[in-house]
DNA sequence: TACAAGTTTCAGAAGTTTCTGAAACAACTA
DNA sequence: TAGTTGTTTCAGAAACTTCTGAAACTTGTA
């Protein structure tokens, strides 16, 4: 094959995977993770083999310092792991191959520690704002303590859900891959 | 009753409030909104009654630049309403009851988006690796194209997931409260 | 042990987000 | 219309996040 069409398809394969990655890197920032975890862990999930950090820090244009810090923080996760070869002094890295792990993971770690943090404080004051009954108030102060009520419901409501989520998915995600299908 | 004892009802009952609208405004943070919109929606979801923007300076210690930004933007999410009182040069604000309605909303026009564009660009990077195939590289290629597929069909699942959410939210909130109380 | 290759750490650069406060602006009133 | 009160805008201050690059450190090799 021609060289230089050989060239032009492993560049083309390059940026592809680049965009790639940047799509992953855009949602992950989205849900409050750094943009450079998504890249990261894109292109290591993408190539299926474990790749030097080097190689990332050239595939991705980014810094030593910058790579060891994401690989760290990926690898505090759960979602890569650190390998080696046989007479190689380099680590490689692999990324976890079940995507599910790696989300259930963050929301039951993540998510749902924010959520019962939420609702502690909002049982906590409600408590004491039912204590608190003025005598002329009472119609008022009972006005807050029942939307405060409907706040601490629907952080009821968002933890149920994802533990209904994450339980599912630990038991199978095919059911759930069914239930995307079929819309 | 003794003024020094009712003073000190009402700042507790004002730091219960402060406590209950800094979880919420966390929670906003988290997930991608400003912190001072979470505050202000709260304050006004609590108190259930028109509050002027002088008001929520003073009781949330910001600016009025903040407030009239912030102000704003709820509203462009529809989640605060203005109004005005008669004989009143001062505008009220007022918050969205419905909550589902607030979070509904979010969920299609901004969690949908980013999916939606995600899974675009996952799709057109698979057709064109497709085409891409070089000779002795078929079967490297394959596997990148198979993991590309996996992540698609996970941006579709959560796609579908937030579709039924919206959609089950939209019917009846009530199933869903349900749901919640069962566990 | 001395060396070299590879990795981590961290001070501070660069970039980004959020907030303030003052000036411009708008709306009502006399 | 002029004055008063209330609102918006926006330049830049402050705080925060992320990244770089060089020095310190670690690990394996001769």
């Amino acid at each position: 094959m021609n060289p230089a069409i050989q060239w032009e398809m492993i560049a083309k394969e390059r940026e592809l995977l680049h965009e790639v990655a940047d799509a992953v890197g855009a949602l992950m920032e989205f849900w409050g993770f750094k943009r450079l975890m998504g890249r990261v862990w894109t292109l290591l999930y993408l190539r299926g083999e474990p790749l030097s950090a080097a190689e990332l820090c050239e595939q991705l244009e980014i810094s030593t310092g910058a790579a060891s810090m994401t690989l760290a923080e990926l690898e505090h996760w759960g979602v890569v792991r650190r390998s080696r070869k046989p007479g190689d002094r380099r680590e490689y890295f692999e990324a976890e191959g079940d995507i599910w792990r790696m989300i259930s993971r963050v929301l039951r770690e993540r998510e749902l520690l924010q959520i019962e943090r939420a609702l502690e404080v909002f049982e906590r004051a409600r408590t004491q704002l039912d204590r608190l009954g003025a005598p002329g108030e009472r119609s008022r102060l009972q006005r807050i303590i029942e939307r405060l009520d409907r706040l601490a419901d629907l952080a009821r409501l968002g933890r149920a859900l994802l533990v209904a989520l994450v339980q599912q998915g630990k038991a199978d995600l095919a059911p759930l891959m069914r239930f995307a299908k079929r819309r």
